[in-house]
RNA sequence: UGAAUAGGCCGUCUUAUCGUUCCGAUUAAUCGGGAAGGAAAGUCCGGGCACCAUAGGGAAGCAUAGCGGCUAACGGCCGUCAUCCCGAUAAAUAUCGGGAGAGGACUAGUGCAACAGAAAGAAUGUACAGGUAAUGCUGUAGUGAAAUCAGGUAAACUCUAUGCGGUGAAAUGCCAUGUAAGCUUGCACUUGAGGGUUCCCGCCCAAAGCAAGUGGGUAGGCAGAUUGAUUCUGACGGUAACGUCAGAGCCAGAUAAAUGAUAAGAACCCGUUUAUACGGGAUACAGAACCCGGCUUACAGGCCUAUUCUUUUU
């Protein structure tokens, strides 16, 4: 059993844990609820599709404040990282929750460093913890 | 040695750990290999490719503009002639070197023109001379680049020649799914409402009836899509742009969108120092989205070549 969930929280990041469908996306800022963590705004939504047994995360960074696609692209690439190195906090077995769909939007008005932004990150993970156990 | 100008090139690398994507092997989880740019950017030109209700004639519009060549094509590139500018030599014109520009037509028409001048074409007159019935009617002087059958100007309208159908990979084709509408095909009807093309002519499509097929969304997948006007090397042809032949190579292919993160070191610059070394700093512009050829713009730092100037030594 341990040697499974270790595959889970094994430090990858494929395809199954990205949020790629059109129609979730819609979903998700249509119906999902948010709070901001600065430099983060975060929107959530439980997975209604069943069979699914990850997290789903989308990152996105507002081209209106960032207009170069490389600023964009290291941001994100820094935020999926962090994701990367510690979704295992979301799949603890004390504390099992609800497959989610996340929306990580980047509110920052400039590129914060890899240690701030997984710090923060961390964080989020921690009160994305406590308001799912709460419901 | 340093600086300036012009042209060309490079534009971080290595290792470790953890990841992403594509391909190939064996095995069902590993192993091996590939993975941003010179501008990937701006989307300013030119093509390939695809589709559309044919895209024909005329007008309009836009683009181009010596001559010759290159090319798939171009508004690009190469060569060359003329013009203008700068420098040198010789001396008033030529030779050499470098640079600049949208370089057709002002014996078709219209417009415009600083200063000077009476006057720059529908406006008037100075001096002298000539002439007349009379008059700037005529000549010369005077102003000016140009003065009464003029000349300049087309990055002024315009004219001439040539080219241009439109849309744009969210194109388009196939698969899967299968409530309406819609769409397609055939038949019927012959009324043609209305619509398409910037405009006109022309042409084309075409509502309401019947039959058959198809049919969005849920919900996406595959093709298009990366082997190509390809890259490198060599030979030959050409002043050159470029072409031909031969050999070798495969060099991103994502799709809410990969190409990374962290750490250590090296390389680069500055200061101290004989040196080792130590301390500090900088690491630009910028991210493929169907694919090519150009143009334009951005760019820390470094390298090479040419010219000019400067410094040191001989």
């Amino acid at each position: 059993m341990s040697h499974k969930l270790n595959n889970i929280v094994d430090k990858t990041f494929p395809k199954e844990e990205r949020l790629n469908s059109k129609k979730l996306i819609q979903e998700l800022f249509e119906e999902g609820s948010s709070f901001y963590l600065y430099p983060f705004k975060l929107i959530t939504l439980p997975n209604p599709d069943k069979d699914s047994k990850k997290h789903q995360i989308l990152i996105s960074v507002s081209k209106k404040k960032f207009s170069r696609a490389v600023d964009r692209n290291l941001i994100k690439r820094r935020i999926r990282e962090s994701y990367r190195l510690n979704k295992h906090f979301l799949y603890s077995e004390e504390r099992a929750i609800k497959p989610l769909l996340i929306a990580y939007i980047y509110i920052g008005k400039e590129i914060h460093d890899f240690r701030l932004i997984q710090s923060k990150l961390i964080k989020s993970i921690h009160r994305l913890m406590d308001e799912a156990s709460k419901s």
